[in-house]
DNA sequence: AGCTTCATGTAATCCGTTACATGATTCC
DNA sequence: GGAATCATGTAACGGATTACATGAAGCT
């Protein structure tokens, strides 16, 4: 349901074009909120249409629409913000797939969770430069937006996005942890289970692979 | 995509009833995934025409059926295991809604993130005492499952469970205390703003509210 | 001339949510 | 007899993914 408040809210920044909402999605955004250019575009357009949004369409040669927020669209942005939405039911992947790793080969297991283990970090290492980038007043759109707002408001505006961010750098941080738990849990089990209780223990010749 | 094999995996447990299941999602597991029952008969029958589940109709009075899983089930969920997901791209309400709480009244916002940190708060422990009747043998469908299985695979059947709960409870208390520093921000920056530089320190009278 | 990037879209399909329908059994 | 729980579903809609289509601008 909120493709529509995440375009509100990054239009709000700056107007822009959907080929340039799809790219700040690509970028940092992407990692509040990620959707696919056939998803903006018609979204767009809806908005559009219901008067959130204002076009202005570029014909000097392209074929290009900037868009913007209109005043209804604001009004819609900020009821939705004062209106509370509990958190949906989790659907994770991972704490899925977590949870029956036993049924998977040890190699198989091994790999994803140093898959997870690599996702995780690649994320924690794009969302701790977005903070930054918000700190330190480098972040474009929040630059953008900053210009069009009172003095008073800046701290808040960047506070709110620095507090997002960190949060999500926060859940990568725990999630990395988890990842390396778990293979440390794996080597664990690994090093005892098919043993029928009379085996040599001569661990030192499993050491390759 | 993996209701399919959220369905597979739990039945690996023990066969059961769509209903049961949806109790299931309900209580305990749906915390690591969940569906409405408009999802789950619908999805067992087209996983029993696949050939990946039984049906055991059981028509003295009542019309339930009993689904297991068969070889081919197993099979199918063997393979979804041994082969590597990446996680899923973000798209959490909470997050993007954080982002930008200076659009909210501060009422607002401060209701928004005691909600969060309510529903975090309950999440928590409900994964807790998940993980904990995993440890304990308390847990049915856990230990239904190890009914059936070699005592030698008893350990990692369990440990992968308690690591994916572990892994939950340790995201719920993140949340928690992110959603309370979000409340202290918010607290921080209702102390300061809109002064013009010359109001006075009185803060002393706005205690009430 | 050909490749990359900019720029916008359609169509099919799937997954998920909400609302509603139905009827049997069990408990009070 | 009436309410709660057991048990299975249908229908409509909306949101998301994947694949494909199109064409201009700019660079090499």
């Amino acid at each position: 349901m909120s493709l529509k408040f995440a375009l509100l809210a990054l239009l709000t920044g700056s107007p822009m074009t959907g080929y340039e909402i799809g790219k700040s999605f690509d970028a940092s955004v992407g990692h509040v909120w990620n959707a696919p250019g056939s998803q903006i575009y018609p979204e767009l357009r809806r908005l559009a249409n219901a008067g959130l949004l204002n076009v202005e369409e570029v014909p000097e040669g392209r074929r290009k629409k900037i868009y913007s927020v209109t005043a209804a669209g604001r009004e819609s942005l900020r009821e939705w913000m004062n209106s509370p939405s509990t958190p949906e039911p989790t659907r994770e992947n991972h704490f899925l797939k977590a949870a029956y790793l036993d049924w998977a080969d040890p190699e198989a297991a091994q790999a994803q969770l140093q898959l997870w283990l690599a996702a995780f970090t690649q994320r924690l290492h794009i969302v701790e430069a977005v903070r930054d980038s918000l700190l330190n007043g480098t972040h474009p759109i929040l630059r953008e937006r900053l210009r069009t707002l009172p003095t008073d408001q800046h701290e808040a505006a960047t506070a709110f996005k620095v507090f997002a961010f960190e949060g999500m750098a926060e859940e990568a941080r725990q999630k990395i942890a988890w990842a390396e738990r778990g293979l440390e849990l794996l080597a664990r089990l690994e090093r005892t289970p098919a043993r029928p209780a009379d085996a040599p223990a001569t661990q030192t010749a499993r050491v390759t692979t």
